[in-house]
DNA sequence: TTTGATGCAAAGACTTTGCATGCTT
DNA sequence: AAGCATGCAAAGTCTTTGCATCAAA
């Protein structure tokens, strides 16, 4: 199938660099197949963060026969890869991983019933500008990692 | 962020308050029974944050009886009292969830091996600081919840 | 005594894996 | 043409559930 995806707006669903995939699959080794192209094209162009099922129903609707244990491989793939990254917050109830193309520094809210949500622009860039300089790297040290992530656990009774 | 919590500096170790588990599970309408109080002392004593096997193995120490499945209903049960955090973070291999009997606004580390740790205190607290006074109440509005887990998303070759 | 929790085991949900076939390079 | 990915299905993990028994209030 063809590449035209459907133009938007918001450059956080697009792939980076408005490159193809096959581009993308290039840079990094990657075989480009059909399947491949499919779920890493869908997994940059939804806003949320699908589960491998969820992303197995959209991919479906443009070649029903893939598998889902393609979805599962390529999405591992992916992860080692850098392409994309296992969110890994289960749903209660409902043990499946979400996952995210989104390469780019940005902020999750997390919510109580497992859905995760991008934090809106603004607020989100506020809260990164706010971190000060230096201290991500210090956290990192500190773990003893390159690439971290980070929780903020807050108090349901806070109020700030 | 404005830490209305004077006095304990580190008290995240601790019963709540320094109070007995029978006195919490009062206060919250649980029944109170060997299992439970085992499992919930050994979750709050632990600075790890423990899957529910991880937890059973702990217990068994105690009380060599106690079945795995009781872990997993009374974890249930602490989270739905809001006496436990489900942390929700999968080690990649294993889907094993974590939990958190730490209440307190703190900030995790999340590993890529899928560990996850708790931020030294005074980077952590240097993090909750720095986030602008409003702005976690902002973002809880905008999904539409009460309480809310944040993820800081970095890029791997970040320098702030 | 009444109510609800426990332990066991089986079922359920999500993910990974082995192998023959087919497609990408 | 060679090598690797796919699809299918089975196996593997982690988690939940049903039921008889036992403990807490």
């Amino acid at each position: 199938m063809s590449t035209t995806n459907p133009s938007t707006a918001d450059d956080c669903c697009q792939m980076p660099d408005s490159q193809t995939a096959r581009a993308v699959f290039a840079e990094s080794s990657i075989r480009c197949t059909r399947p491949r192209v499919l779920i890493y094209e869908a997994l940059c162009k939804t806003k949320s963060h699908p589960t491998a099922e969820e992303l197995h129903q959209t991919v479906r609707q443009s070649d029903p026969g893939i598998s889902l244990a393609t979805i599962y491989n390529t999405l591992e793939l992916l992860v080692d890869h850098s392409l994309a990254r296992r969110i890994s917050n289960r749903c209660p109830g409902s043990g499946a991983n979400r996952y995210d193309a989104d390469q780019s520094p940005h902020v999750h809210l997390v919510l109580d019933d497992g859905r995760v949500v991008d934090a809106p622009s603004p607020l989100g860039k506020q809260l990164l500008d706010a971190i000060p300089d230096g201290l991500m790297a210090k956290l990192a040290k500190h773990a003893g990692v390159d690439a971290l992530k980070i929780e903020i656990v807050q108090d349901s009774h806070a109020h700030n």
